[in-house]
DNA sequence: ATCTATCGGAACGAATCGTTTCGTTTGGGT
DNA sequence: ACCCAAACGAAACGATTCGTTCCGATAGAT
C-alpha cells in the first residue's frame, strides 16, 4: 500500500523543465513511512527510491544525503510549537513540558531520537540541530522571562539557565524512552528554588 | 603506525585452545584508534579486521557486531568516576559536574556520544545504556541524599530528581557540544531552590 | 597422541552507496 | 513555432561493508 504512483496508476514523469511537486511528496511519504514502519536503519537511499517509485538520481538531486533527507521529513512533521501563556509560570512551564512529552511519544519523537543520533556524527546535522535548539531555548526563555517580569520569580533568576534546565530534562527522558513522566515533578524540581509561592 | 602485528613483527598466531589476549588487545587498540581519528563512521568490522591484522571471523567470534566491539571500547577506556565527599553538597556536585566535563572534553566524550546516538537505533545498546545510566544516577543520588541526611536540603526534597537534573544538563552540554560550562552556575539551577544556605 | 578451540586469511552473496548514462517528457526562452 | 534545457525514471557501474563460511596451522587440554 501507499506506493505512492501518482493518482493514474502510471508512473510519475517530468513534468518539464521544473521540478514535480507530485515527486517530493512521495518521497517524503516514503521515507516517512520507512521510518515509522522499520526504524532508523530502515531508511536508506535505496529504500526510499524504491518505494517512491524515484530514481536515485532524482533523490541525489534534491537531497544531498541521507541526513537532509530526514530533515526535510522532520521539517514537514513537526508542526508549530505553541507556547501556552497561563499567567502562572509554574503551569507554564508544566503545559510546556507536558506537550512536548506528547509530542515525542508520537512518531514524531522516534523521528527527532534520529536527528540528535545522527548529528553526532555528521556536522551537517549537528548545525541543523543546533539551530533548532537555539530557537526552542529562546522561545523557552522568553516565557521564563515574562513570568519573571510578572515578579513571580526571587531577583537574580536565571531564565535562560532556568529554560535551559527544563529542555534538558526533556532531552535525557525522550533519549531514555522515558516519556511517560509526572511533569509537574520535573518542573517542580527545577522551578522551585526560584518561585516567589504566596506574592 | 600501530599497526599491532605483534613485537615480533610477524603475524599473531593461535596460542592453543583459548583466547589469545594479544588479539583482543590489538583489536580494541585498533577500534580506539579509528575511532580517535576518523570519527564513528570510520568504525567498521572490515577497517578493525584490517587494522589490528585480525580476521573477521575472530572479531565476530567475541564482539556479535560493531555495537559490542564499541562497547568494549568504552568499558577499557573509562575509568573509576571519583564521588568527592567534601561535606557541602553543593561542592559535592560541582566537583562532579566538573569531573564529568572534563572527562567528556577527552576522547572518551566523544565516544560515549556515539553510544547514545548508536543506542536511539540499537536495542541492545539501549539496554547497555540505561544499565550505565541507572548505575550512576544511583551513586549520584547517594551523594545528594548524604547531603540531605546532613541537613543540607530543606525537608522533601527529592535526592534522585535532583540528581537526575544534574546528569540531565550534563547530557545536553554533551550532545551539543558545550561541555566547557560554568559548572558552579549549572547546579546553582538546580540545587539554589533545595539547599538551606546559612543551617 | 588425540581432541578441540583458537588464530589469520580468503572468499562468498547480499546490500548499500554515490555517480553516471540513457531515453523520455515538457515548459520556457528565442 | 521551434528548440534547448531541465527534470523524470530506470538501469548499470565500481567500491565498500556486512555477516558467514571455509581452510590450514597452531598449541593447550584431555
Amino acid at each position: 500500500m501507499a506506493e505512492k504512483a501518482g493518482r493514474s496508476g502510471g508512473p510519475r514523469r517530468s513534468i518539464g523543465a521544473r521540478r514535480n511537486p507530485e515527486t517530493e511528496a512521495a518521497v517524503l511519504d516514503a521515507a516517512a513511512e520507512l521510518l515509522l514502519a522499520g526504524g532508523p536503519k530502515a531508511l536508506s537511499m535505496e529504500a526510499v527510491a524504491r518505494k517512491a517509485r524515484a530514481g536515485k538520481a532524482t533523490l541525489y538531486r534534491w537531497w544531498p544525503g541521507r541526513g537532509a533527507l530526514i530533515l526535510a521529513v522532520y521539517e514537514r512533521m513537526k508542526g508549530e510549537t505553541a507556547y501556552a501563556d497561563t499567567g502562572s509560570l509554574r503551569q507554564d512551564l508544566v503545559a510546556f513540558l507536558e506537550y512536548l512529552m506528547g509530542h515525542w511519544r508520537r512518531p514524531v519523537g522516534q523521528l527527532f531520537r534520529l536527528i540528535i543520533a545522527e548529528a553526532q556524527s555528521d556536522p551537517d546535522m549537528a548545525e541543523a540541530l543546533d539551530r533548532y535548539r537555539a530557537e526552542r531555548l529562546a522561545a523557552l526563555t522568553a516565557v521564563v522571562a515574562r513570568g519573571a517580569a510578572r515578579g513571580e520569580l526571587v531577583p537574580g533568576a536565571d531564565a535562560e539557565a532556568i529554560a535551559e534546565a527544563v529542555i534538558a530534562l526533556g532531552w535525557l527522558r525522550l533519549l531514555t524512552g522515558r516519556t511517560e513522566a509526572d511533569c509537574t515533578a520535573l518542573v517542580g524540581v527545577v522551578l522551585d528554588g526560584w518561585v516567589i509561592e504566596g506574592a
